[in-house]
RNA sequence: GGUCGCGUGGCCGAGUGGCUAGGCAGAGGUCUGCAAAACCUUGUACGGCGGUUCGAAUCCGCCCGUGACCUCCA
């Protein structure tokens, strides 16, 4: 495997060359959405950053298994560890069962993810199947001492494991710290300290979600579903583990406290955070209530878009951006990013119209191996992209006959252009229309070849009457040295 | 208050001690009855003030602005 992928790891903060455990396996796993609403931008771009690497791993010849969890249980309303589950919540207004909860934004989220042609991972672990795991975890964090029970319910004991191990190496913090400025939240009274977090909460009679354990009647803690099922598809210790930035502290921190305190080792190599999605320059969350679901971006339905949006733009805008920077929201950059994307696909399409020549006046090999040293050097996207584009320039160049190509260079271009496109960053031609358009095209066609009689007669002010009266009904005709050829606004 | 970031040309967005990233928009050109589209060409920007250096937007210091995390969040 002969390769110089780096990526930069946020337990160490610097960019390491990644070396899997147990080469040619590698174990990813990536936090996936909590299921309690449709998914929104950022959901995206988590999904397509770890979508792309797990793409990318596969063509640098790894057998990767990639686990992408779904988040159905564990996740509270209110601010403190009794309040209500989310997904139970909306169960309890929508009078449906919290499962039916699940499921339907599940279903919704497989829809957006094949929209955005986002590979399904490996092994897609729900934390409610897994409850019997969590459950063995805490167990064992029970028994090597860094859990306590209170009333039925299991803290961790985060002090008590700080004077063993480090508590904070991925986030950075000190327990000091954390004791000072901790907000002072309702239902702490049980904890020993207010940095503990829950393994484990007895049931209050009016929650619906619960399983029996020899503790209580009860539900697991917000962290607990990560391990437990981490280790369980990818054992022990794993390669990669990624997810939003936002997780990082208490959520990844938490987890390797949990994996520490129940197996004795940290559970990850690699640890990788993926930045936020900003609108006006703040974060785009569910908590803001600020975001734009990919539905709604998708059909143009959310009041501050000018228009809608297709799947691959929104892929396309993604990668324009290294994954490690915020990326900023506006109807302006995705309406350039659809611009651009168009221009490459057209490109890549136009390829097999180049005719080859004796020589080469382009270098494709540099394009190539420049393109792979972007992707190499921690999944920059971004300057890949720039590389494509070169290469965009030049088929249109090759096109005009304003460069040549050899037969062999020109099938190096194709398949190049094709791999990167299509097999690494996953951006795909758009999607025809559904809908039965026949009559329509069939009407439009009709009209263009009257208007071509009318210029063929020069009668001008009839065919320029056409042009005009089709542009208001939102078709625009453009005349080309082949033919009048028209498309929708 | 603590921790960690960011501030790049009209917009988005890479990068980095000396060599034009790229996309969109704009400008010029090719094409065309005209227009549009398409294509080609084109932009010398890096918050402020100091310092290090032969040389800094890139390193260091200070200041200003701004964001994320410290509650659930991708």
């Amino acid at each position: 495997m002969k390769h110089k992928l780096t990526l930069y790891n946020s337990l160490t903060r610097k960019k390491e060359t990644f070396i899997p455990i147990n080469t040619p396996f590698v174990g990813l796993y990536a936090c996936g959405p909590t299921v309690y609403g449709n998914a929104h931008l950022g959901h995206a771009r988590q999904a397509i950053i770890f979508d792309i690497l797990f793409r990318y791993l596969t063509y640098l010849g790894y057998k990767v298994r990639y686990v992408r969890n779904i988040t159905d249980v564990g996740h509270l309303e209110n601010d403190a560890d009794d309040g209500e589950d989310k997904i139970e919540r909306i169960a309890r207004l929508e009078h449906i069962e919290p499962m039916e909860v699940v499921q339907q934004y599940i279903n919704n989220y497989h829809k957006n993810m094949k929209q955005l042609n986002v590979l399904p991972p490996s092994i897609e672990p729900q934390a409610s199947g897994h409850i019997i795991e969590q459950q063995e975890m805490i167990r064992k964090i029970l028994k090597n001492g860094f859990a306590y029970e209170v009333n039925g319910s299991i803290y961790f004991d985060v002090e008590k494991y700080s004077k063993l191990h480090n508590y904070g190496i991925l986030s950075g913090r000190n327990i000091d710290e954390l004791q000072s400025y901790t907000r002072e939240l309702s239902g702490q009274h049980e904890k020993r300290n207010p940095y503990d977090f829950a393994l484990w909460k007895k049931a209050s009679p009016e929650h619906i979600m619960h399983w029996q354990s020899e503790w209580s009647e009860g539900y697991p803690g917000w962290h607990l579903e990560c391990s437990a099922m981490g280790t369980k598809y990818l054992g022990q210790t794993f390669d990669i583990h990624g997810g939003g930035m936002d997780l990082l502290f208490p959520h990844h921190e938490c987890e390797i406290a949990q994996s520490v305190a129940s197996n004795g080792t940290s559970h990850v190599k690699y640890w990788m955070h993926n930045n936020m999605i900003t609108i006006n320059d703040q974060k785009m969350s569910k908590s803001l209530n600020n975001f734009i679901t990919l539905d709604q971006l998708f059909d143009g339905s959310h009041p501050i878009l000018k228009k809608s949006f297709d799947p691959m733009t929104i892929r396309f805008f993604i990668l324009q951006a290294h994954y490690r920077s915020t990326l900023d929201f506006s109807n302006e950059a995705l309406i350039a990013s659809e611009k651009g994307l168009k221009r490459l696909m057209k490109a890549i399409e136009q390829i097999k119209n180049i005719k080859p020549s004796l020589k080469s006046s382009v270098d494709i090999g540099s394009l190539e191996s420049q393109c792979f040293i972007a992707l190499n050097d921690d999944l920059n996207t971004s300057v890949a992209l720039s590389f494509l584009f070169e290469a965009v320039k030049h088929i249109n160049l090759l096109l005009e006959n304003k460069e040549t190509i050899d037969s062999k260079d020109l099938e190096r271009l194709k398949n190049f252009m094709e791999l990167i496109t299509f097999d690494i960053l996953g951006l795909k031609v758009f999607e025809e229309p559904v809908e039965d358009k026949k009559l329509e095209n069939d009407l439009i066609e009709m009209i263009v070849d009257l208007r071509l009689k009318a210029r063929a007669g020069k009668n001008f002010s009839t065919s320029d009457d056409i042009r005009d009266r089709m542009a208001k009904l939102g078709i625009i005709l453009n005349d080309t040295k082949e033919g009048t050829t028209w498309e929708k606004q």
